[in-house]
DNA sequence: CGGCATCCTGTACGATACTG
DNA sequence: CAGTATCGTACAGGATGCCG
């Protein structure tokens, strides 16, 4: 019987070398697209390049302070490009790079998870913060 | 020519109700899956129920503060389930559910880009770093 | 063993004022 | 317009101790 476990440890430890299991990976896209803002900004730049005051009347809520530090981290990264006008008015546009496109899809898989599944997380929460709130006074 | 902007701004206003697009629904998702410990967590689990030792000891790293409180989270939403079994010893198992198992492919498919692509982005961080580092002794 | 309560730190983020 | 610099806060998350 102990065997049986045995062998499972092996799989796994198989498993574990596939890519996509391995924890360190899996962290590393998480700290480049868990941030409140990249995937916002991606998502917007992926329709069209904006300018900077533009993505901050356009994203809601974010911060100047914010919407810097996001796009030179984005930029860094290759997965957004800034192009600068030098015109009389200052003008800088970003766009999304062709590297930048291809974390399109994988974010609109997880985004129409999302989309397809949020009444049911709200129903879940629901039905859980009742169980667990009031076996106080439910019983009769 | 602004004609054309305008009918920009209207397919764009068309876009905004696709879910996928909607940058709250983007939120939410990452709200749920961009911390440090939940797709960890469902990785190990989905490969196996476990308990709770046993994922303190798998997950690299996790406090039993945090390991706590992402079941928790987890159990919450509805993707893992908590087993509790009254014995000597007391045990515990948690397995993801098969709500929670609908996540997996949306974070495969960005698991799997982050493989892909990490070596990409290592190297455009460091031309990025310096580039920006020494604009100051590179030239001549 | 499983897990909550407490304390503490780092840091992500926002508000605001200033610059080219 | 497109930022940078500075400050303050809220919260994520780690360490630790106690308890059933």
């Amino acid at each position: 019987m102990s065997h049986q476990t045995e062998a499972d440890r092996v799989l796994r430890s198989l498993d574990r070398t596939c890519p996509e299991h391995d924890p360190d990976v899996l962290r590393s896209v998480l700290d480049r697209v868990g941030d409140k803002w990249s995937l916002i900004l991606i998502g917007l730049l992926e329709k069209e390049p904006m300018r900077f005051t533009e993505l901050l009347r356009t994203a809601p809520g974010i911060s100047r302070r914010m919407l810097t530090l996001t796009l030179r981290s984005l930029e860094r990264d290759g997965l957004v490009r800034r192009e600068i006008y030098p015109e009389v008015p200052p003008r800088v546009e970003y766009e999304v790079t062709p590297f930048g496109r291809t974390l399109t899809e994988p974010v609109l898989v997880l985004a129409r998870w999302a989309a397809d599944n949020q009444d049911t997380i709200r129903a879940n929460r629901h039905a859980f913060d009742v169980a667990a709130g009031h076996n106080t006074d439910d019983l009769d």
